[in-house]
Parts: C-alpha cells; structure tokens; sequence
DNA sequence: AGCACGCCGACT
DNA sequence: GTCGGCGTGCTC
C-alpha cells in the first residue's frame, strides 16, 4: 500500500496524501482522481513518501490513475514546486495554472507532417507567377505561396477556401511539398552583421551550459536574426527551443517569420486567447519531444521539454511577463531559473532591458551582448523635445508638432501621435459645484467616451449614460477636462480635413481582425495620421512614418511608483523606434514642460546606458529594488477599516518573527483605494538580501493562513511586486 | 474554495 | 414551532 501526494487545485498551502495499490514511482508527475470531501478532484502526483503526517486510517485512497497519459517530468515538477515555494502559491493552484485545464484531449495524435506538408514555390511556378494570363486559379495558389515563402497545406486551404486549385498547382509543377529533414535546416537565413556575427560567436563559444546572456540591442538592430540563427544551431544538435514572446497582437507575426525560417521544424505557439484544445496539444507535442520550437507568452515558460536546450526572452523587460492576478509569478525570472535548472544557456533580448536585469550584467552575474547599429536603415530617429511651458497648445497640440505633422502630410509620410490616455477626455466636470464624474464603484473618475456615448470607469468597466446636465446641482453647463485619444483625433480631423486619421487604442481595435486591418491600412499608406496609445509601441514597422510626437509623458515622470520613469523611458525608446525605417529618416518630437529633465537628455541621445547608470544609482540611493527584496502582502474588504485590520495583525505577526534583517511597513490604502466595490491596502515587507526576505516569508505566510481574520477578506502575497 | 455544523432572528 | 443568516472548522 504505497501512500501518494497530491497537488490538488484548491487556495490551500498543503498537497494531500492518499493511498493506493498500485501506484508505482513511474506515476509521480500523473494525474489522478481522488475523492475530496463530498467531490472528486483531479490532481497532480507529487511523490510517493515513505509515510504521511496523518493517521493513516484517514487516508482515503486514490480512485483512478491515469496511465493514459505521459507522466510530467521530475524537472517540471520541481519547476511547479519552485515557484509554490517562491511565490508562497499554494502548490494546488500552481499546478492549475500549469497543466492546460485538459489534458485528456490532448492525446490525441498531432497531425502528422505527411498529412499537413510544407508547400514551397518552384523553380517554373515563379516563372508562371511572372508571365502571368493563365490558369487564375492556380496562380492565386502560386501568389499566396510566394507571398508566405512557405505555408502549410492547411493553412493555405483555409486561405483559399478550397483545396482544388492546390492539387492542380502541385500537378503542374508549381509548387511542391518541401521533404522531411532535419528541423534545423534554414531557408532564408540572412548573412549577419559584423555585430550578429560576434554575438553568435560569443554564444557559441560558451558552450551549451548555464549562462544568462542579456542581448542589448537598439531597435532594428536584428536581435530577432541572432534569435533565429542561434535556434538554428540548436536545432541541428537536436534541441529543442523555448521561445518567450510578451503578450502582444505581434505573436503572428513572429511565428509566420520562425515557421518560414524553419519549414521542417515542428512550431507549437501558445498564447492567449488560444482553444483549451490547441493548448493542451501544444503541451503534450512539448512534453512527449514532438515540437521542436515552443513559441508563447508568459504561460508557455510552464511547457515541459524534455530536449530543452535554449531558452529565448524576446523583450525581457516587457511587463506582460509578469502575472497580476492569481498566482503571481515572472516568466523571465522563471526562465532564469529554469535554465538554471537545466544547465542550458537563456537569451534575454531588449533595447532597453530592464534595470533588474541591467544591475545583474553590471554585477558579472549576466554576460552583456551590445548590438548598437542599426541593420537596415541608416540612422537612429532625431529625438527632440518641444517646451510647452510658455507656448498656446490647440487642444495639447503645440504649433511646432502641428506644423511637422503637415509637413509630414505634405511629403505623404506618415505621423504617429502617441498618447496614453483612451477616451474622450478623463473626466467631466461642473464648475458650478465642483460635481466630477466619479466612478460609484471605484476610486477614480469615469472617463468621457464620445465615440461610445458613454462615461466608463478604467478600472471596473463600469458603463454610464453622459450626463446633459450636472446630476448635483443641475447646471448644463458642464465640461470635459483633459484629452483622451478620441479628442485628439476628433481635432486633428479638423486641422487637417484632407489628411485621413485613425485612432488605435482598445477602445477602437476591439478584435484581432480590426488589428489586422487597421495595420494593413497603415501599411498601405491610407493613412496620414495615427493616434494610438501603447498599442503602437510595440513591434510593427511602418515604412512611411517618419514623424512620432509624445503628449502627456510629463505624467510618468514624477508619478508615485519609482518604476514609472523606466517604463516611461522603454516606451518612449521603443515608440521613438516606430519612427524612420529603410531610407526615410525618422524623427520624435516630446512636448514637455521639463525638457531639461535627465530623462528627456538621456533619450536624446538614445543613451539607454546613462539612463540606466542614473536610475540605478538612484535606486541604489533610495534602498529600491533591485538594491532591496521586496514582498507586497494586499488584502481587500467591503469596508478598508477590515482590510487594515487584517494587515495590522499581520504586521504583529511578522514583528514577533522578524529579524533585524527585515524592514516591517505600516499598513497603507493603495493609490486606487476603492476598486470594483472593495477597498484595499498593502502592507510592504523588505530586505536587503533575498535569502533574509524568503527566510521569513516561509515563517510569515503560513501563519497568515492560521489567521481567523484572514478568513473573512481576500488576501494575497506578492513577491518581487512590480506596483509598489 | 466548497461544504458541513451550529447557534440566534422573522415567518409560512 | 421552523427557515435561514453566516461565523468556524475541515478537507488527506
């Protein structure tokens, strides 16, 4: 009778012991059925101990094991373990979070490659695509071929509609099915920069063991060549590839570019918005050493791989590596680890990386790789800053960037006007009484949509008619305060009635398909000017935009949260980016009212280094991470008085066990008090060294859980908090 | 988390 | 006399 502990997906720290007849050390990592008050759950086998805390006469036993499915590996549940264990994350809720909700369907067979072939051009399908005037329909095939490089048969019938005209354009030789070989073959592979080129050599001459690399490249330097050759390499000696991507609408576009590269390798993406199904074919291809090439957002750092010999971090400062809610972890620290874990090298890629990451390149613990030029296009944009302090501004817009962006209409370029801010404008007022649009439901102001006919809270969602007069005092005479992107593009609409302007925000690009085709509209030069939030900062390269001017990023420069500055500078490098590609230069213009602002002096001259070098020794300073360890304990209630009551007993708590090591906060409402009907506060817990900080969280947390008060509100612990 | 058990107010 | 409020405790 062999006893047998289990994860099982609920809030609680501890895993369950069962007992069973037959379970054998070849079912650790299975999944199981188990019976668990009055339901059954499945869960995880984490190990068969040699004996349990509890009486043995209450160990219930295990109803089914499920031997139709592979075992997770050991490594993946040290993986699993770790990150319970780091995050103070019941183990329970970990494996939740990492095994794809269903497993069971994922069984069955991936399409095999015979079924679903490469299909490329031939040698006489691009001399028919050229002569053009026959058969249309098998040449339709031979442009959507030639238009992807290489596309799987699939793909391209869905593209088609049909599979006729496939049949008839491989009977006339056009195109064919690339054979099977090996996955590393590489069509396409460009020559490198003498830069890639010592990059690649460098990586390479480390061997295949441990070594975090931090690949310091400026936008349009080829970071995603070296990516792609290093893959290559990896490939041809049968590795397989974790590639981590942010949260972006870009995924796509990666995936076609590594797919064309690698038209033998087997690519599995998973990101999200992906069918539980594609999920969990994508992990067990993973896990039983199919795929060759895992390309995902942050969840895909918990794919098993058991032939696992690189990992990739594309844009490792990007913040959608770290998860907010649930259990609250970072993709890129958990690639650290796990290559790590793995002795395999990890390749960390920015233009602007963040200062955690930066300060463990400076400290040795990284190896820094500079990529400092540009591959293509010959110049880096001209940054300049426009001082609004003493100027008429039309609606935010000063004369300066008005009279560039007709230029740049003039010449039939095209002008980004990036601001942060969605809506119409923030909030509406009376000045009659001082009545503002508050949100009923949170601390913050309903923002004005024009578009929407709506006033709608940011932070719940919350949705309310426009008031046509005060609701307090019953003045008409209210007003919209501030500017969102709706009146941006509602005024430039006006300056410019002959030019075309589009607004990209979330409100205004709701679907991956209103993406798709706003992006083609842009590429296509239909339009003159875009309004975007940070949806435009990230990847895409537009040929005709030559102009990007910055409002409102004064705000970020004195904000409460010591990280906003460094977010403000990676977004403004990498929307500076969008500016100038092949042979147009590009500029950026910065209305500020602090123009002398180190930041601002850095950014023109595109000096990530000296930013990095003045924010680090700021922090260092100020004791701020990443020169302090940090652990965010939040609690929410109806009414705040219980959330601080909570956090007050907690702070006894963790008075009683603390060392002299540990700096013990006050509780404080958060910044945003009130959220969806709960009031929340924090209370910050700090070390100087990481081993102190986790040394007394392993004490601290559990006896959080023994709390009676804990009971009654939502509580939650966040190690290395990103929003302080 | 779910679900029991368990003691105190307004209702068929 | 009961139906039901959610406080407290437990789940291997």
């Amino acid at each position: 009778m062999a006893i047998v502990r289990v994860a099982l997906p609920i809030p609680l720290p501890q895993a369950f012991d069962y007992v069973s007849e037959s379970a054998s050390l070849a079912d650790i990592g299975r999944c199981v059925q188990v019976p668990f008050g009055k339901d059954t759950l499945t869960g995880v086998v984490l190990a068969l101990p040699a004996e349990s805390e509890v009486d043995g006469a209450r160990l219930k036993p295990v109803l089914e094991i499920r031997r139709s499915l592979p075992a997770l590996p050991t490594d993946w549940l040290q993986m699993v373990a770790f990150v319970s264990r780091y995050y103070h994350a019941p183990i329970g809720e970990v494996v939740q979070l990492a095994l794809p909700p269903d497993m069971r369907r994922a069984i069955a067979p991936a399409p095999r490659a015979g079924q679903d072939p490469w299909l490329a051009l031939t040698a006489s399908g691009l001399a028919a695509a050229s002569d053009g005037h026959r058969a249309k329909r098998a040449l339709a095939v031979v442009a959507v071929v030639q238009g992807h490089g290489c596309i799987r048969r699939s793909e391209l019938r869905a593209e088609l509609g049909s599979s006729a005209p496939i049949a008839d354009a491989l009977r006339r030789g056009w195109i064919h099915s690339v054979p099977p070989g090996p996955a590393g073959e590489a069509s396409g592979e460009q020559t490198p920069t003498a830069e890639q080129a010592v990059a690649l050599e460098t990586i390479s001459a480390a061997g295949e063991g441990f070594v975090c690399w931090l690949l310091h490249g400026v936008t349009g330097s080829g970071k995603t060549e070296v990516y792609l050759q290093l893959a290559r390499q990896h490939l041809d000696r049968g590795h397989q590839i974790l590639l981590l991507v942010p949260e972006i609408a870009l995924t796509p576009q990666l995936e076609a570019r590594v797919g064309q590269r690698f038209p033998r390798a087997q690519i599995v993406a998973l990101h999200s918005g992906q069918s539980e199904g594609a999920r969990s074919g994508g992990f067990v291809q993973a896990m039983t050493g199919r795929a060759d090439i895992v390309l995902g957002t942050r969840l895909a750092i918990f794919t098993p791989l058991p032939r696992l010999g690189l990992i990739i971090v594309d844009e490792e400062h990007d913040a959608s590596y770290a998860q907010l809610e649930g259990v609250r972890y970072s993709a890129r620290d958990l690639a650290v680890w796990r290559a790590r874990q793995r002795g395999i090298p990890l390749l960390l890629g920015s233009a602007t990386p963040s200062l955690e990451s930066w300060q463990h390149a400076e400290a040795g613990r990284y190896r820094r790789i500079p990529l400092n030029n540009r591959a293509r296009a010959a110049s880096l944009p001209t940054i300049r800053g426009v001082d609004t302090r003493r100027q008429h501004l039309d609606q935010g817009l000063s004369a300066v960037l008005l009279d560039a962006i007709a230029t740049r209409i003039a010449r039939r370029e095209q002008t980004l006007i990036f601001l942060n801010r969605r809506g119409y404008a923030p909030v509406l007022s009376c000045p009659a009484c001082g009545w503002v649009s508050a949100c009923d439901h949170c601390s913050a102001n309903r923002v004005l949509h024009l578009a929407e006919r709506r006033m709608r809270c940011h932070h719940c969602g919350a949705c309310s008619p426009i008031p046509q007069r005060c609701p307090q005092c019953g003045n008409q005479d209210i007003h919209a305060f501030g500017r969102g992107t709706q009146r941006l593009e509602q005024r430039l609409g006006e300056l410019f009635p002959d030019a075309s302007v589009m607004r990209i925000d979330r409100d205004a690009v709701r679907s991956r398909r209103e993406w798709q085709q706003r992006l083609a509209a842009i590429a296509d030069g239909t339009v003159d000017v875009i309004v975007g939030t940070q949806m435009m900062a990230k990847g895409h390269d537009f040929p005709r935009l030559t102009l990007v001017g910055v409002i409102g990023a004064d705000a970020s420069l004195h904000a409460a949260d010591f990280r906003a500055p460094e977010r403000l500078f990676q977004q403004l490098m990498q929307v500076g980016g969008r500016a100038g590609r092949a042979n147009l230069a590009g500029e950026v213009l910065i209305q500020t009212e602090f123009p002398e602002h180190p930041l601002y002096a850095a950014l023109r001259s595109h000096d990530y280094r000296r930013f990095a070098a003045m924010s680090l020794d700021e922090r260092r300073r100020a004791g701020f991470p990443p020169f302090a360890y940090q652990a965010m304990l939040r609690a929410d209630a109806p009414e705040l008085g219980e959330a601080i009551e909570f956090l007050n007993q907690a702070r006894g708590l963790a008075r009683r066990l603390g060392s002299p090591e540990i700096e013990i906060f006050d509780p404080v409402p958060m910044r945003l008090v009130r959220l969806a009907r709960r009031e929340r506060a924090q209370l910050l817990v700090e070390s100087r060294r990481r081993p102190a900080l986790q040394a007394f969280l392993e004490q601290w947390v559990p006896a959080l859980y023994d709390q009676p008060a804990g009971r009654r509100l939502r509580w939650r612990i966040d190690v290395d908090p990103m929003e302080v």
